[in-house]
RNA sequence: CGGGGCGUGGCUCAGCCUGGUUAGAGCGCCUGGUUCGGGACCAGGAGGUCGGUGGUUCAAAUCCACUCGCCCCGACCA
């Protein structure tokens, strides 16, 4: 393609909407265009990428027996009803009706069609398993889109879902689907780490995420660098740092003393003199009406998943000042276990063992010390907290490393939720009914675009891997006015195309430097410059990422260059 | 949904607090010329009902009210 007769509009500033880099940069480079909040156009170097990250999905899932379909985005809300999602989803599902006011929605994800499709025409165990998949647009009626592509209301998902007779089934397909994943981030040039996730309350007995590390991203990891341990925070475990104090000594009894305006763990650490290590952190929680007061160490910070999970996946929420007056007698900030009866009370397990601790006396203005757990109080003990900097890994020991990530896949063990609430079954080898097992797997196609660009951003604008890029080539004359540059332009440009590179030509009428810089900014990983040496007959081939250069002989360098390439995709290539 | 910020040529912004000629700059765009190895220079030119509605005023980009849109933080995210 010709750069002068391309829609590539580049812009020398940033947007100022945009505050992550890839938002920043797909914008400046003439990737994409914003319509509304959440909602993008994708340009002709957005698509050229997409079309080259879909291809790769598509390769490594047929690779694994999946089978391609494209099912519709638009579901009557009869579908969903049956699954009981269509009150779940909320706020999130873009809802509408048509002419004869029958309810519809916009579809964000397809385990309902799928179903729907499976339980209309698998009868036989002998047609199991099957992996069906597809590449569409999903809709999220986000309540905040934000960060440029990474989280918005319209995107393209390859959502896959497998049908298995048993558990050992779904087993296999979760691990083909896993190494396909694997792959697929692989050979997209990502620099990615699967995590165990938080696998929701229903049904769901295995989950992983596909992480990619970036600041831009909304999710928190946490990994050990020594044994390889990778969780997502919401589900990750870990030994507590030990606490800044020593516990007193001895059979002490709870004793209360004033702490008048003293509230939050923070203060009462100032005033006692004692580190936040040594209090008893104590939050009202409720569980469907019922408060549940969870005990945590000061210094850590509850993750409601893990508290969600020990109540039997109940949807909790913080209680009101007013509730918490009602049951407790005190505010916030004075809340205490010692001589809580009627309320079901959680302990973190970084309390268990620890004597003579301070908490709150529900009594405002009152704290006791001397608060010892299990003989001053009687709690279930639980994992509740939320891993903190400075914890250690509970399978080495090894200090615990967190991190911002963008979640690019997440595969997902399903079970029998949508498989016997909408009744699919098929007949068995004794004619008995058996429910096929399911599993869900997905993954985003802008956001492996957008993890690339977070990933392999510089100064001067992207640096994609060649197997994303929207071309793996620019030629670039440096002189327009001089024939004998544009005509080698020319002709290595169609060398190129003929040596089977998917290559652009900047023939547009601009000086060097404007050239130079817009190639930088939208990615371009190899570059062919034609210019003064050519006298000399040599070109040069700039490799966009370490930003090197060196001469070849003209009549070499397509041949040099498409080897050059094809090293670069020997590099993503999967050696498993 | 709570908190904060911003809407002025295509883009990035100034002007607004303290109302008052034809509303500015840089970039981009168009014409002509000179240039040509990292976002050139000279000359000329086009392009804006200042997000919208209502109000205050002799007079509103500027003050007030409402409203729409966008961004950020938080809440939320099978």
């Amino acid at each position: 393609m010709r750069w002068s007769q391309l829609f590539i509009p580049t812009l020398r500033e940033d947007p100022a909407e945009a505050e992550v880099v890839s938002h920043k940069l797909l914008v400046r480079a003439g990737y994409i265009r914003q319509l509304a909040a959440g909602i993008y156009s994708y340009l002709l170097l957005a698509q050229r990428s997409f079309n080259k990250i879909v291809r790769v999905v598509r390769e490594e899932m047929d690779a694994i027996g999946a089978q391609e379909m494209l099912l519709p985005a638009l579901h009557p809300a009869e579908l969903w009803q049956e699954s009981g999602r269509w009150d779940v989803m909320g706020d999130d599902m873009f809802r509408l009706k048509d002419r004869g006011d029958r309810q519809l929605c916009l579809g964000m994800t397809h385990e309902e069609v799928m179903t729907a499709i499976a339980r209309g025409e698998l009868r036989s165990y002998k047609q199991l398993p099957q992996i069906w998949y597809q590449i569409q647009t999903k809709f999220r009626d986000e309540p905040r889109p934000r960060s440029g592509l990474i989280r918005v209301r319209q995107f393209l998902m390859k959502d896959s879902y497998s049908f298995d007779l048993d558990a050992a089934g779904l087993d296999i397909a979760y691990q083909k689907h896993y190494r396909a994943y694997c792959r697929i981030f692989q050979r997209c040039g990502l620099k990615f780490v699967a995590v165990e996730a938080h696998s929701g309350a229903m049904g769901g007995s295995q989950s992983h995420e596909f992480m990619v590390r970036a600041d831009a991203g909304e999710d928190w990891v946490v990994l050990c660098p020594h044994c390889g341990y990778a969780a997502n925070l919401e589900k990750a475990v870990s030994l507590p740092s030990p606490p800044l104090a020593e516990d007193p000594e001895g059979e002490l009894t709870p004793e209360p003393f004033p702490t008048p305006g003293v509230r939050t763990i923070a203060e009462v650490a100032e005033f006692t003199g004692l580190p936040e290590t040594s209090q008893i952190k104590s939050l009202v929680m409720v569980a469907e009406g019922a408060p549940v007061l969870v005990l945590l160490r000061g210094d850590h910070q509850l993750s409601e998943t893990k508290l969600s999970e020990a109540l039997g996946g109940r949807p909790i929420r913080p209680a009101h000042p007013d509730e918490m007056r009602e049951w407790l007698g005190a505010d916030a900030g004075s809340l205490g276990p010692v001589g809580v009866a009627d309320m079901t009370i959680l302990a973190d397990l970084a309390l268990r063992g620890r004597r003579n601790m301070i908490c709150g006396a529900n009594r405002d203005g009152y704290h006791l010390r001397h608060v010892t757990p299990e003989e001053d109080f009687q709690a279930a003990w639980h994992d509740l907290r939320q891993v903190a900097p400075g914890d250690r890994c509970t399978r080495c020991g090894g200090p615990l490393d967190m991190g911002r990530a963008i979640e690019v896949g997440h595969i997902f063990k399903l079970g029998y939720k949508y498989s016997a609430s909408m009744g699919l079954r098929v007949t068995g080898p004794k004619g008995e009914e058996i429910t096929p097992i399911m599993g869900s797997y997905g993954i985003g196609i802008e956001r492996i675009l957008c993890a690339a660009v977070e990933l392999y951003a510089d100064e001067d604008g992207m640096a994609l891997p060649v197997s994303i890029a929207p071309f793996e080539v620019i030629v670039t004359p440096v002189n327009n006015s001089d024939p004998e540059q544009m005509a080698a332009a020319r002709s290595l440009y169609d060398k190129a195309r003929a040596a089977g590179l998917d290559a652009l030509l900047d023939d547009r009428d601009e000086r060097p430097g404007v050239k130079f810089k817009d190639a930088d900014l939208i990615g371009v990983p190899y570059r062919i410059t034609v210019g003064k040496k050519l006298a000399g007959g040599r070109v040069e081939i700039y490799e966009r990422r370490s930003r090197q250069s060196h001469e070849v002989e003209l009549d070499r360098a397509v041949t040099v260059l498409a080897e050059t390439i094809r090293e670069a995709y020997r590099n993503l290539q999967p050696r498993d």
